[in-house]
Order: structure tokens, then sequence, then C-alpha cells
DNA sequence: TCACAATGAACAA
DNA sequence: TGTTCCTTGTGAC
């Protein structure tokens, strides 16, 4: 998925393009056809992010919930000089990678001359909202759901603290104690949802080796300086990936190490997908174990120091 | 054509 | 811990 960065994104992009907007939505695919004439008609009135998801208030208190799973994603065209446009800078598609690229590509290309406004939309789209000259189409995602004010605080209180949701000693004091409280691994409790909300996996694979932390380190274990400095170290991370659209961890670059890192994907990170590759630190053989069935990449070298 | 992976999580057992 | 679901692109046949 599409972590926390792209979800923030998604809700400010999104917070431009259609609040104070009347909307038309629509379920293409037709899997959502019932939520989304609940909402149709009505206008936009707050889209916010927190973790990993997204809530879209309309002005009958309903709030759309969209939750992109691994691999769900928002495709986004603008309406320019009267024609279709996707793929400019702020038209990025926002979700999951392989679309992100691709499909932008394609839109360029049989978009940009002469395709009416909306365009048909592509695949399977769950949800479609339209203003008159901007179309949002969602496919793939875990989540989407039509909740009232009451469900929302529900699920909103399933979920950890988000730095840029709880700036500041709120968020981090729940961090901490948050992480205080479980025997799991750290390499589990930076995923939980319910600890800190917005990290996924890659951001869990880099947070840990950037602090050298063992991922099997019970959590509890890790001394509360360090847990500051996990909190602090992920909100600028999110910050930092908010601004870029990329996830970039590395803290070894220079200007000009950044800057094709922000091109290149292998250039990207410390550890995540890089087994049977050197560390960028020791050289060591990074290594790729399977931790709650999901895919955890770090160095066994740098990562087994107990601080 | 088909298996499989992918930044996720809910659910059963 | 294992299974299932959501969708698409890739790479092996």
């Amino acid at each position: 998925m599409p972590e926390g960065h792209t979800v923030h994104r998604i809700a400010r992009l999104f917070e431009g393009l259609f609040a104070g907007q009347g909307i038309t939505a629509s379920s293409p695919q037709g899997r959502f056809s019932e939520g989304a004439a609940l909402i149709s008609g009505r206008t936009v009135q707050a889209v916010e992010a927190l973790g990993k998801q997204l809530f879209i208030t309309v002005d009958n208190d309903l709030v759309v919930r969209v939750h992109l799973g691994i691999y769900g994603a928002w495709d986004v065209a603008t309406l320019e000089g009267g024609h279709a446009r996707a793929g400019s800078a702020s038209m990025e598609s926002l979700g999951a990678p392989r679309v992100s690229t691709t499909r932008i590509a394609e839109a360029e290309r049989t978009r940009a001359e002469d395709e009416p406004f909306p365009p048909a939309p592509i695949g399977a789209v769950r949800l479609r909202m339209e203003t008159d000259r901007v179309v949002a189409d969602l496919r793939g995602p875990t989540a989407c759901e039509v909740l009232t004010p009451e469900e929302v605080l529900r699920v909103r209180g399933t979920l950890g603290p988000d730095p840029l949701v709880d700036r500041g000693e709120l968020g981090l004091g729940e961090f901490v104690s948050r992480l205080a409280r479980t025997k799991r691994p750290i390499g589990i409790a930076l995923m939980d949802q319910s600890v800190v909300a917005g990290i996924g996996n890659v951001y869990r694979a880099e947070i840990l080796f950037r602090h050298r932390l063992d991922p099997y380190r019970p959590a509890q274990s890790v001394p509360e300086d360090v847990a500051v400095d996990l909190w602090r170290d992920w909100s600028v991370l999110l910050e930092d990936g908010v601004k870029t659209g990329v996830m970039l961890t590395r803290s070894d670059l220079d200007a000009a190490g950044r800057t094709r890192a922000l091109r290149s994907k292998a250039e990207r990170y410390f550890v995540y997908q890089r087994h049977g590759q050197p560390c960028r630190v020791c050289g060591t053989t990074v290594s790729m174990d399977l931790m709650a069935a999901r895919k955890l990449y770090y160095c066994k070298a740098c990562q087994s120091a107990l601080p």
C-alpha cells in the first residue's frame, strides 16, 4: 500500500479538488452502487487522512472511508482546455506503484488529444467521484464504505497516533506508551496500526535499520529515548514522503545521490527488497525473513546490538 | 495463457 | 498460523 504518506497526499489533493464542490458519485464496476447513491449530489465538506485511512465527509453527515490495501489506487483526471488530462505533475495516480507509472503514461498517450470529458473508466472502477472538471477513479481498495459519524469515531478509535494528525507531544506520548505496552517484536509493533498509524512494510524495514534495531527485539525492551527517536524519525520520514511522493529513507546520501534516489527505486532504501545484496553500511548480505506472513528485510550485522 | 507478487488487514481455527 | 479478498502488471511458459 500506499503507506501513510500516500494517503495524506491524496487527502491534500482531494481537499483542493473537491472541498466545497458538489459531486456526482457512481460505481462503474457496480460493487459500490448503493454507497455511491448515498453521497451522490452532495457537497464535499472535508477530506482527511489518518494513518492509511481516507475519510471523505459530505454535507448529509455521511463519510466515505477508503483503505487502499496493498494495491488500491486513485487515478485523477482534470479538464483543461476542453480535454481530459491526466499525468501532469499534480495529476499523478496515487496508490500502488505499478499503477502510478504505467497507468499515467498510458493516460497521457490515449487521452491527450481528443478524448471527451469525462473519460471512460478503465478497468474495475469501484468508485468514481466527479465534478464539472475533475474525475477521480478508485480501483482495488480493500475497504470502501459509507459510515455515520459515530462509526467513523469507532474506526478512529482502533488507530494509534499519526504524526500529521496528532502533532506535538500528544502523539509522541501515545506512541511511546503503546510501544512500552507490548511484548511483541518491535518489527511487528511498528506495523500494528493500533500502535502507530501509517507505517507499512517499507517504512517498517527502513526505520528499524535507521535505528540499527533488531526486528525481533521485544518492543517493551526498547528504551524510552529510542522510542522517542523512532517517533521523531517517523514524523520526518512521513512529512518528507508527503512532500516528495516518494519513500526515500537513505540517510547516507549527498544532494546528488538524493536526486538519483528520487528517480531510481534501486537507490532509495537501505534494506527493503535488497535481500541477497550487500548492506550499504557494513557489506553483510541483507536478510529476508517472513514475520507474521510479511516479508521482513534487515541486516543481521547492523541490527543486532542491544542499545 | 497463467502463476504470482505487491507499500494490507480481516477472519477462522 | 493460515486463508481469503481486493486488482493489475510482469515474466515465465
